[in-house]
DNA sequence: GTCTATAATTTGATAGAC
DNA sequence: GTCTATCAAATTATAGAC
């Protein structure tokens, strides 16, 4: 009898409500627990309800890693206004950093888990060709190669979250020491120029 | 009745003939299908016996891990004759990916898959403190600071395979190229010193 | 050591009433 | 649009015979 009132069906809503306990799921026991049993449990629905708004199971996982790889890239957008090209590198790196550390079971669904899912999150028709490589590239544009900075860029950074995750303990430095020096290490010579390395490279002291 | 003559119950000949059904299951299927029902239908044992060589499916995982790790870090020590110190590591690095990309399902089971694994793979009692951070440390310890080295170079290179292996449409670049043009950003610069750069930085020409 | 049989649970998904 | 009821399948793991 309380429910005669509403006739509004806002399925978006509905849609987002469902998610929001599917996320709810994943971040506290992982995806592997991730049911849509439980689902409807915390959602305050049947089972069968899920299923007038999502085909199934995998539309849900898809849903979610598309949910928060958007979120990734607007947090990302966050230092758009940042002039210096190598400090808005260097912005961009720690905050997606910080963001697969905030939400590391977001982070793992969407780039460790399985490459349907990262397929998923990349062709969502909303971000329209954005990505967090395409945000690198253009962060790296006055860079002598911006396709090829961003592609060692995103790749290491990626490199430096995803061991965070799953072999922390056996990393000594802390994240954001290591992204720096990372950044260090790459953003003076990808301004010098990938593939024209060869004169500098034999010039360069190895000795002990 | 031809079964009677074998007596010798060589327990570890027959947890590896378990190891070798898994393996087979999680590369072909990768490791959400593996069960214990299938292990005994591809091993031709009935799932309860299964149960007498190992406590469980996670067992077998942890096992699974522990082993294509040591085949890992085993691939790794081909370089050990490799004298010269960029040469080795570069070796090395190559190597890494290669076995990772040969291996897909294995490598994300033990590196991407759920920190526990990780964890097993790394305190396994065989590798006496051997893991692929201190092996890639020794081939970089004439640089200036071999850990945090060790650390850099290992950190991107998984950040190469790991993304090759989920998100591979979107990086253009061909793997090899990936880690030779991170190697020859980061080493010679490693042999200079991390952490004294600050002098360098400012010099290098950051011009379009 | 291996088997058969089975308990106990969990899962995704659907049919049909309201 | 939501529910109840249920199907059909898969899973881990164990008890007990041989």
């Amino acid at each position: 009898m309380a429910r005669s009132t509403q006739h509004l069906s806002n399925q978006p809503l509905q849609r987002s409500h469902i998610l929001d306990a599917a996320r709810s799921i994943v971040v506290r026991q992982g995806f592997d627990a991730l049911s849509m049993r439980k689902i409807a449990e915390v959602v305050g629905y049947s089972p069968a309800s899920l299923y007038l708004h999502f085909s199934g199971r995998d539309a849900i996982a898809h849903a979610l890693c598309i949910e928060g790889y958007a979120q990734l890239l607007a947090s990302l957008h966050m230092h758009d206004s940042v002039l210096d090209p190598g400090e808005r590198v260097k912005a961009m790196a720690h905050t997606y950093a910080a963001f697969g550390r905030a939400h590391p079971e977001l982070y793992q669904l969407i780039f460790m888990q399985n490459p349907a899912y990262t397929d998923a999150a990349f062709s969502a028709p909303e971000g329209a060709g954005e990505s967090a490589l395409s945000l690198f590239t253009q962060a790296l544009a006055s860079s002598d190669n911006p396709p090829a900075a961003a592609e060692i860029v995103w790749t290491a950074l990626h490199g430096i979250v995803s061991l965070s995750l799953s072999a922390a303990k056996y990393l000594p430095m802390p994240v954001d020491v290591r992204i720096d020096t990372m950044l260090d290490l790459c953003l003076p010579d990808l301004y010098v120029g990938i593939k024209k390395k060869s004169a500098r490279r034999r010039s360069s002291t190895r000795t002990a």
